[in-house]
RNA sequence: CGCGGGGUGGAGCAGCCAGGUAGCUCGUCGGGCUCAUAACCCGGAGGUCGCAGGUUCAAAUCCUGCCCCCGCAACCA
């Protein structure tokens, strides 16, 4: 199940070194989005680029997937658990094949031989006495099989189950639990004297804060779903999602049964996560290393997120951002240099379709591509397409060597910090410094007076690409090969070794170039014949769905079912001060909604009134309550109004 | 007193930890070039760096208070 994938570069048969990169696993219950790729593409792109400098590189990532919710989805879909999480898992897999992820091992929760290493950390835990029982109770409902919590069951009016309309009963459920106040101590001293532990500092301070206000124990067992890792010594509990996910990071790199391949791998020198489970992996996990007594990994970097920016988040309308369909449209070099781009080190980017295009034409297309491209047309138009062999040099032409020579430095020192959109910047730099060098130095003219300067002007453009090209390898998949290509290279990139970025004289005098098609075409909007006049808001970008922003057609409305419904009841929620609770008729059936209406009308106001309620919205549950639909409102600063009719008509009638 | 992030030219951001000419990208205006994907290069306009105090020879940068925005946690369907 383990492939090492190893490739060799010229230059680097020894490879000593390791370096164990993790992502998060992610969560089986269904596709992911761009987040996610965002996450799984920087790991990408710090393997490839820690392989290039000759590390042994260990680069995991997987699925987490055991847990009530894909119990529960895959009952609704008649699978069973196993089918359903397989389903997923392998478009998990088709997604990052499409990112080209180059990731070593691909770990599942469901392996084997992650249970057994889990039900072992379990049992070991438990006997050094880091684990204990605690009997609690609770509330249960037979009909739903499921434990709630004090708050969520005082939230059912009189107790009664809103499904099954079953009084809840009074139950002790026995759960274990894992002795985190023990540790917060040693945790604090931990990060105090290891202040690269936490990345970046902004995230380390939150932790630090976070521990220093308490710690409560942690419960890590439940009964109140079956799919999950048994506890070894009580078949009616399974681990809980703390200790069954966060060890895969440990089984994976083959804990505790195979301790020689283990001690190689461990501890991971970064486990990369988004800012969203910094708590889990910096505080649980560490603290569950120490009580197995293992080494911490050497760092948990919290990258930030890629938001979806000025858009609207409408369920309804579906807008997520699927990552395949956007490698379909735009290229998987410009969608891995976008997300790679476009998040600043430690803070958040946006994504917008915008924003992915304006990076696309004015990085890729303008400067980029185009340097490549009028680059090998000079070669072609002024050295019949074989490169010129370097003239007499000039105080630029030195200089601008010399800036080509330091790239490869220049990206190591902040890819060192993980910083990978600074180490984009300075590729992108050098590129700038190349369009204002062509600029500068004038071929044409060169080319007019015979000056064999013309030749230097021309070789050392060819070796900027070279350079740039190899240098760009550990965030572009494609475009460094097809530059390389293009530039008429004898072997493949391949073999080039990582140091040669800094190496003057690879390009060869006279070998043979081949321009091709711009790399990276630039993104036009799709219909331009708009009047002059016209201000041009959001331009349509080119969608998949046509369509501006903003406007839908009449089909689309018509996805959406109104319905009049009546009002049978409504109460407020205890300890909400924004909900209510209706119980409302669409004449031949009768639902549960819940609406943020409290703070404008009293549940007597509503009673009896006719209301207009989205009827084929997906349900939610809101304060622990399910919602199947969501009632009509206009509201402006001060006010909110609920949505009647003029008169009555039949409940459940359409509206549209 | 829930936790955290942020307010810098029209838009998006960097600079703040280690005070000392306010920088980048996009847009805009003007110019240049013609090798190039209406691209590239140069230049201009445009900022009281949220507000008010304080420390200092000097504050976007340090300290105090206040205002506003955004995540998370919740009470968003």
């Amino acid at each position: 199940m383990l492939k090492l994938h190893k490739i060799s570069f010229r230059g680097h048969t020894t490879v000593n070194q390791k370096y164990y990169i993790t992502t998060p696993i992610y969560y089986a219950s269904g596709d992911l989005h761009i987040g996610h790729s965002y996450t799984t593409v920087a790991a990408d792109a710090i393997s490839r680029y820690k392989r290039l400098r000759g590390y042994d590189v260990f680069f995991l990532t997987g699925t987490d997937e055991h847990g009530l919710k894909i119990q529960r989805k895959a009952e609704s879909l008649n699978q069973t658990p196993q089918q359903f999480v397989d389903g997923v898992v392998a478009k998990i897999k088709d997604l990052w094949r499409t990112l080209e992820i180059s990731y070593d091992a691909f770990i599942r929760t469901t392996d084997d031989q992650h249970e057994r290493s889990v039900q072992w950390i379990f049992e070991k835990l438990y006997q050094n006495q880091d684990i204990y029982k605690k009997n609690y109770e609770s509330w249960y409902c037979v009909g739903c099989e499921s434990f709630y919590t004090e708050t969520q069951a005082r939230s059912f009016p009189g107790m009664i189950c809103p499904d099954h309309g079953k009084p809840l009963e009074r139950v002790q459920e026995e759960s274990y639990f894992f002795k985190l106040s023990k540790y917060a101590d040693r945790l604090l001293a931990y990060i105090d004297a290891h202040p690269d532990f936490i990345q970046p500092v902004s995230r380390r301070n939150e932790v630090l804060q976070f521990v220093k206000s308490g710690l409560e124990d942690l419960c890590i067992s439940r009964t109140s779903f079956k799919w999950g890792i048994q506890v070894p010594f009580d078949p009616q509990s399974v681990v809980y999602v703390w200790i069954d996910a966060l060890a895969n990071y440990i089984s994976a790199a083959g804990y505790p049964f195979d301790m020689e391949r283990f001690n190689h791998w461990w501890p991971a020198e970064v486990h990369l996560i988004g800012k969203e489970i910094l708590r889990f992996h910096a505080v649980i996990w560490p603290i569950v290393l120490m009580a197995l007594d293992l080494p911490l990994p050497k760092q948990v970097f919290a990258h930030g997120w890629l938001n979806l920016g000025g858009k609207k988040m409408s369920k309804t309308m579906g807008n997520v951002v699927d990552p395949i369909e956007l490698v379909r449209k735009y290229g998987l070099d410009a969608v891995r240099y976008f997300v790679l781009r476009e998040v600043p080190f430690g803070s958040d980017g946006d994504y917008t379709e915008e924003a992915l295009v304006s990076r696309i034409n004015a990085d890729l297309a303008n400067d980029l591509g185009n340097l490549v491209y009028r680059t090998l047309t000079m070669v072609r138009k002024f050295g019949n397409g074989s490169v010129l062999a370097a003239g007499r040099e000039d105080d630029k032409d030195r200089q601008f060597k010399e800036e080509c020579l330091s790239l490869k430095a220049l990206v190591e020192r902040e890819m060192e910090d993980l910083h990978i959109s600074a180490a984009l910047e300075r590729v992108m730099a050098l590129v700038s410094k190349a369009n204002k060098y062509i600029d500068e130095v004038s071929p044409w003219d060169l080319n007019k007076t015979g000056d064999d300067r013309l030749g230097t002007a021309l070789y050392y453009l060819c070796e900027c690409l070279r350079i740039t090209a190899e240098t760009l390898r550990p965030f572009l998949v494609r475009t460094p090969a097809m530059i390389w290509s293009a530039l008429g290279m004898s072997d493949t990139i391949d073999h080039a070794s990582w140091d040669s970025a800094a190496q003057w004289g690879q390009v060869r005098p006279g070998q043979v170039t081949r321009r091709g098609k711009p790399l990276f075409p630039r993104i036009e909007d799709e219909d331009e014949s708009g009047a002059a006049g016209e201000p041009k808001e959001e331009q349509a970008q080119p969608q998949s769905r046509p369509a501006d922003e903003g406007v839908i057609t009449i089909d689309q409305f018509r996805q959406v079912d109104l319905r009049v419904a009546q009002v049978l009841s409504c109460e407020r929620i205890p300890g909400a001060d924004k909900l209510l609770r209706l119980q409302v008729s669409f004449g031949d059936e009768t639902r549960q909604i819940v609406a943020g209406v409290a703070m404008h009308y009293t549940p007597e106001q509503l009673i009896g009134k006719q209301i207009v309620v989205v009827h084929n919205l997906k349900p939610a549950v809101i304060r622990g309550i399910e919602s199947h639909g969501m009632l009509l409102a206009a509201k402006d600063e001060n006010s909110l109004t609920v949505l009647t009719l003029e008169h009555p008509v039949g409940n459940g009638s359409k509206v549209s």
